[in-house]
DNA sequence: AACCCCAACCCAATCGATTGGGTAAGGGAC
DNA sequence: GTCCCTTACCCAATCGATTGGGTTGGGGTT
């Protein structure tokens, strides 16, 4: 509760200082010292003074002024390709949930898997102070990365990852490897794949995890049953046509490394007059809220995003207190629906 | 792009007028006076090159130091009730943009309508000295609103609105007409509402407008017909459960106020074997990226999700700036697609 | 010659919290 | 009695930008 004094500015340290006739500092030190008094600073009657105070007028330190003296913000930036991706609008109420326990406030920025707007947006959040970035739209080739790096800026990754960097992902190589065993063991032996965006490690890692297990367990899948695609799920219908176009005879199974486009490709699947489930199965990413309520229950490799989130953001807090830290691999699970029992 | 002195901090005005020899307050007067050099306060020639250098160095002001001095922060605070619903992520895109144009950032926080969280919210944003704040979760009775009145916050409602209070917002009731109107004209004449949750004037005017429309059509709609629901798919097939249970003849459309439950309620119709689009017309709202894209296409009443958002970011500035504002109602379309064709 | 004005700057206080370095009073050891 | 150590504080500089109020020197007026 926000509170003001009687010339109706907010409530300051100094107030407190003035109206119990101490020196601010005092004030500062006892407020900082969690419950018990830091380093002598006071007596504990003075203490007890002090917050009984400052909780009877409600007052709330002026983060501007305390980052200015200190040099930190308490505030991270998160970029993202978009918000309205439902996968990484659920990793950022991740984060925020983890940022607020951890006493950090979060601006999320949108760039749209624009290399430049990626750029723009990290000025942006830099310009504002942030102590640190979370990035959730890296690329591959990473030389965004190396200049943040290079300028000593704190981050993570979140979602994606790149080689050589800190994370916290899925698992996404084993995600793939599920699918293929499951498609696999339920006797499918012509498979295509929609791949997503080839900058992306989701995507790669997905794929690869998928064509490599379906490989080694004696499958075949040809070049162009691998079709690269949009995230969305107009990229998802678009890809699905290639498929079904490219082909004298349809595959019986499609494992999409996303959900939206796995929604896309049903449509594309009707479209051309085939049923989901019973003349092709399709395998979606994610388990995304919706896969499990569409009129054809979706398959889908669950992955954990809250938890992706909420690791994002301890990881950050740790690099930004100088601990060493790792990669984090979160495990995916198979959920096993209509569109392919 | 940030830079940094020889010693290792970013640049500060004091660094750029100590290098120019002149005065940090002359430096910042003229950052500050656009193009054209503000009340006299230095020549063209210096003018130019203290911009030149501001350029060279990456001289970027600290936003603590100038919100600490000046008392704002051109910062704003975002609360809705999930930014993992597609609809308010959509619209937190279009408050970003305009914010962006504005020179402000956005914090947002997710409140899931829980009225102790919307309070928690809110405090922390005020806190963190937010300049003012956009709220997407208001509740129809209001009394979250009295508070941040009474405590002079400003803020803007989007979304959601609530009489007596500026906003911006879809008409709904307009939107729950053109659903009445299309489904009529399509000869339904035994028809069932989805509703949504009623302290969401969403739910209620979007339910309105269509009640009253199809009454004043000649229509009969009884109270059973229309079921309160949750605004997820899981609460949409929830909703068609009831609706297709209590009736000993189904209802041959169903207007859901909300993309998310018409899924929902795609999915239950479909378990009770009933085709959508020939048995069941079904019809959505805010046209979200999904509709068109399913495997049957959802019609949608389609609502201007982005401007939504920016208007509200702008309603908010005109707010701070101490004009005065209206509600601003944004016009929805309907897009008709083979579920209800 | 006295006066005023304007351009082009400078000065210093201010915003609110933090923090390294005091200092005064009191108690205990020897 | 002297010395030292705590305890419980106070003091003042500092972070970086902003802003109301100077000051100076030159040009124009009358």
């Amino acid at each position: 509760m926000k509170e003001f004094t009687v010339d109706g500015r907010t409530v300051t340290l100094k107030d407190l200082a003035n109206e119990l006739g101490i020196h601010p500092s005092t004030v500062s030190r006892i407020l900082h010292s969690g419950s018990d008094v830091a380093r002598g600073a006071a007596s504990v009657a003075t203490a007890e003074r002090v917050r009984e105070l400052a909780r009877k007028r409600g007052y709330s330190p002026n983060p501007q002024a305390a980052g200015l003296r200190t040099r930190r913000t308490r505030l991270t930036g998160v970029i993202v390709p978009r918000l309205s991706d439902l996968v990484l609008a659920v990793m950022y109420e991740g984060i925020d949930e983890a940022a607020a326990e951890l006493g950090y406030s979060t601006f999320v920025m949108n760039s749209r898997d624009d290399p430049e707007e990626q750029r723009r947006k990290t000025d942006t959040m830099l310009a504002r102070r942030v102590d640190g970035l979370i990035i959730g739209d890296a690329h591959l080739d990473g030389s965004h990365l190396r200049e943040l790096t290079a300028r000593k800026v704190p981050f993570v990754l979140m979602n994606r990852r790149v080689p050589g960097y800190p994370s916290a992902t899925c698992d996404d190589v084993l995600g793939g490897q599920l699918a293929a065993d499951h498609l696999w063991s339920n006797g499918h032996r012509n498979v295509a794949v929609i791949a997503g965006e080839p900058y992306a490690s989701t995507a790669v890692d997905r794929t690869a995890g998928f064509v490599d297990r379906w490989q080694s367990l004696g499958g075949k899948i040809s070049q162009e049953a691998v079709v690269w695609s949009r995230f969305d799920t107009a990229g998802g219908r678009v890809a699905a046509e290639t498929i079904l176009a490219g082909r004298n005879h349809y595959p019986t199974a499609i494992f999409a490394v996303n959900d939206f486009a796995a929604i896309g490709c049903m449509g594309a699947l009707r479209s051309h007059g085939l049923t989901v489930g019973r003349d092709v199965a399709v395998v979606g990413f994610n388990d995304t809220s919706v896969a499990s309520e569409l009129p054809i229950p979706l398959s889908s490799v669950r992955s954990p995003m809250l938890k992706i989130g909420r690791t994002a953001m301890q990881l950050l807090k740790r690099v930004l207190d100088g601990e060493p830290v790792e990669p984090v691999l979160l495990q995916p699970t198979l959920c096993v629906r209509e569109s392919s029992a």
